[in-house]
DNA sequence: ACCCAAAGTTTACACTTGTAAACTCAAACG
DNA sequence: CGTTTGAGTTTACAAGTGTAAACTTTGGGT
């Protein structure tokens, strides 16, 4: 069993940068990201971790290095999202989705034409 | 700015237990969780962790303390999914409908129509 | 040729989480 | 009554996270 290393919340936000802008100097990632309130060194820090996480990879054939994500966003989204099911939901999308309905404003009539097209998905 | 303690993954599994036992004992708890792998003493730092987050109250009227979950797991639920909404999907609720759309197998036309009625939710 | 700022590296430190042993105290058993 | 046992409390300790200072090296400007 690998380690299955996770990205955690602050790291996700220098993820979504990099799936914008693959490829970006730190010079970059610091200006986009020092908005955050985020200092310097901890910017340095997360990139260094998400690439020792295997999450990012670094460019070093020119003079400066650029950092590129080695995992997509999609892939990322897939993995959070199963395991935030799981552990939240018991991993059934209906119960999710239904939640999510209920917080916002659909009647009775809407509310149940979602969960039956839901529930063509399949495995909820 | 309050703490906003957060209940982490291990946690949850013992909330779980209190949302379908509330007011159960000690004994109780550590005889159904302890399938989960975990040893005595582990079971016992969860639920103290619980009540010092005031996640789980205690009734101690009787000569046995009873342990209640003081957050209902809709609360609790609808807590972690924005949060997690906001950070994966930007809190845009259409965009992880149609991830797990894509995830399973609707076709073209069902896809569409889960999320004109996402739409109708208002703010996506 | 020399200095500075920025890139990259090392070290730090408190808090949370997973996991659990050790200790204390009272009730139950024999 | 003394001993075992389980409930509750204290202490532990490594890994992960948020946050950042300090140090080192090096290309660019003067």
């Amino acid at each position: 069993m690998k380690k299955e290393k996770t990205i955690s919340e602050s790291e996700w936000v220098v993820m979504e940068y990099l799936w914008e802008n693959p490829l970006a100097t730190i010079t970059e990632i610091r200006k986009a990201l020092s908005a955050n309130g985020w200092s310097d060194s901890t910017i340095k820090t997360l990139v260094r971790r998400l690439v020792s996480k295997k999450a990012v990879a670094i460019n070093d054939e020119e003079p400066v290095f650029r950092y590129k994500p080695l995992l997509s966003k999609n892939e990322c989204r897939l993995k959070e999202t199963k395991s935030f099911l799981n552990r939240v939901y018991n991993g059934s999308v209906s119960m999710l989705v239904t939640n999510l309905a209920s917080e916002s404003n659909l009647n009775e009539k809407e509310t149940a034409e979602l969960l039956s097209l839901i529930e063509k998905m399949g495995k909820d």
